[in-house]
DNA sequence: TTGTGTGCAAACACTTTGCAATTAG
DNA sequence: CTAATTGCAAAGTGTTTGCACACAA
């Protein structure tokens, strides 16, 4: 089922703004997680007319409809997410690029915190903030 | 040593908003993390010319000198925390409360993400959200 | 006295909203 | 045709900042 037919299916328009914005969602890397300002700046070129608006308008349905996952990651904006299986993420402190993080067990960590909270828990955030490789590497010029 | 006296020790004027902002911060309950807009209603009664700029700023300098966390929980505004010990929280999805999540081994988790990622990590932040006991009440009217 | 702190209002960064014009179906 | 969508600009949020005045030391 490709993007248009999963708008269409959930009664939305498929429009070209749609498409470029879930094709340059997925044009990035895999454990990339752009913010609206950067799928904007990729989409300029091709797309001139294209608002922030409306990738932020866009942005919002692909998560109503499972789509995306709209990370909030510590840097005060969002970061879009097309991998919306459950798992944790890391921030460069830095150059505040966002990719994700492999190996914690957060259904373990997610069974902990059920039975240790009086809370119904619907949701956990698991985010870890470092320096990546890269911008490690500019620092000790 | 007291508020007074880390303050003056750290190079800072001890005022009475500074005082009444700590006051307040250690009024609230333990686990209970307020925002600076809470902090500032709560003063207001008997400091009527305290300013929210006053709160933000205060708490810039208790961050710096140790006095306090400032936690991200997701809910776009920062909620202060006087217990600097690594700790995870939880949010309450309806009213917005953050309190403290026990039980979970963050040092555990720490050692994880540092074998698993080639970033050079400085910190975690660990976030529940759910319905707490008395939204729930409420919602099964 | 003198430099730090306060309080106000304006500025900020990100996001959302109102609305007229456009377009998909 | 007509209801949904777009793009702009304006409004909205929480937070920060510039600056005249107040005040701790």
């Amino acid at each position: 089922m490709d993007i248009a037919q999963i708008l269409r299916s959930q009664g939305f328009k498929v429009t070209p703004q749609r498409i470029a914005i879930y094709d340059a969602l997925r044009g990035h890397h895999h454990h990339d997680h752009p913010t609206a300002e950067m799928l904007y700046h990729t989409l300029r070129p091709e797309h001139p007319s294209m608002s922030l608006a409306t990738v932020y308008k866009t942005m919002e349905i692909f998560e109503k409809i499972g789509l995306v996952k709209i990370l909030e990651v510590g840097d005060e904006r969002a970061h879009y997410d097309w991998d919306t299986e459950a798992h944790s993420h890391i921030r460069c402190v830095r150059c505040n690029k966002v990719e994700d993080m492999m190996g914690i067990d957060l259904q373990a960590i997610r069974t902990i915190a059920d039975q240790g909270s009086e809370y119904q828990i619907t949701g956990q955030h698991i985010t870890f903030e470092g320096v990546c490789p890269e911008c490690a590497k500019k620092e000790s010029h």
